[in-house]
DNA sequence: AAAGTTTTAGGACATATGTCCTTCCCAATG
DNA sequence: CATTGGGAAGGACATATGTCCTAAAACTTT
């Protein structure tokens, strides 16, 4: 993690992201530019809350790691989005682990500046109302679809969000190997069953395996196979 | 559904709750005190949004049907809380269905008020934050939970959750069987799943099944089973 | 009280998923 | 070129859970 002394970056996300309107003229002096690395933690569960967070550029990977040791990814995230806010709100820890998955910048702004200049901030509150309704609500769909469905179902469900994202970097279509353990956290199950699930797709000829990837075959399919509902979609 | 025509009644809410001071004055002529019978149906996943309610009295369930016809039940509610605040927030149509499980009574304000006099009333959008935060905090818990742990385990810390709460209207320690539906709806598993499992708690001597009812016979072994974690606490 | 009806518990079997371990492939290295 | 190490895929087996149906119990109605 360094430091980012660029006020004219600072300015263009702003201005990218519109965020100004969302900010109280105070906080502007206050605001700080973060770059961390691939793989690199901007926060862990059970820090204390500091800051709030605004991606502004690459991708984070949020998850949480159990008493025994299971992670379970909660969320893939892409500009712009917000890291913190609940626990802004509530005042507690962080909840979840977020680590960076490419190159990322980040907006970090001290819970000190925003108790002092933001508390009352209308836009400011609209805007965190906004993101965390958002966020409540993928996580209700979310919550309600592991629960009905098997782990076939959400894996095509995942492919079809995942796989025809040109932001992925990823071949569309196509699912690398490499990201398969990821996706067995992240649809809740373990990477054996998830090979196991993969078969069972080959075998319908919905998808098919190479050396290094997944690539989709059957699109239309694997879309049926998901009742049609995308709940991974970003 | 009938309208209560009570001013008295309707302060005494507003006092005991503290809910006055959340609202912009120029709301309080559009309250509207109402009465919902066991059973009846506050509203319906799919309904357009009209008002944002306010749980004042009695005990709220609230689910969801899938499109195979299956229940998910999402929580229980009781006073104070909101019903339709993510979709006051989002302006869309109501998400799940919420059903009166005993006398209900609610206090509505029809969303045409609230934009009219409450849409940057900081007051409010605190409290809307603060409530729908919690919300979301506890469905991200309880979709780790059911995730991770099997339905002996989350039974456990249903039995924990609902068994020892007086509001609940059970003898302390004791689950009536007319419930083990909705318990095995609410965990998200079958009915005869959630059987086989109290089977098994019996034989272990942690629960001890009773005409009428299932009784827990070893709290500290039930929560040492649920890893102390009691998610569906309200 | 007898007959029918509804509710509740559980049997039988199939499917879904987890855990552990082995095998195979490929790349890096001496 | 043979060796080794690591990652990826899959076999074997156990457990978890779902579906469908039946049996037992409780409750209604006549």
């Amino acid at each position: 993690m360094r430091e980012i002394h660029d006020p004219e970056l600072l300015q263009y996300y702003l201005k990218t992201f519109e965020i100004k309107p969302i900010l109280n003229e105070d906080l502007l002096p206050y605001l700080t530019l973060y770059s961390y690395n691939h793989g690199e933690l901007i926060c862990t569960q059970g820090d204390p809350y500091n800051h709030l967070y605004l991606l502004v550029k690459g991708k984070l990977k949020i998850f949480n790691t159990s008493p025994e040791g299971k992670t379970l990814i909660l969320s893939f995230k892409t500009p712009l989005d917000v890291v913190g806010d609940i626990e802004y709100v509530q005042g507690t820890d962080f909840i979840n682990t977020v680590e960076a998955v490419s190159e990322v910048h980040m907006i970090a702004i001290h819970h000190r500046w925003l108790n002092k200049y933001a508390s009352d901030h209308t836009p400011l509150l609209k805007f965190l109302l906004n993101v965390i309704t958002k966020k409540f609500f993928v996580k209700s769909s979310s919550l309600s679809f592991n629960l009905l469905y098997p782990v076939e179902v959400r894996f095509a469900s995942y492919l079809l969000s995942v796989c025809f994202d040109e932001r992925d970097a990823l071949y569309s279509g196509k699912l690398s190997t490499s990201h398969l353990i990821d996706a067995a956290n992240l649809i809740g199950t373990s990477y054996r069953h998830l090979n196991r699930v993969i078969q069972h797709l080959s075998k319908e000829g919905l998808v098919e395996r190479h050396k290094g990837f997944i690539e989709v075959k059957n699109r239309e399919g694997l879309s049926e196979l998901a009742n049609h509902r995308n709940i991974y979609e970003k």
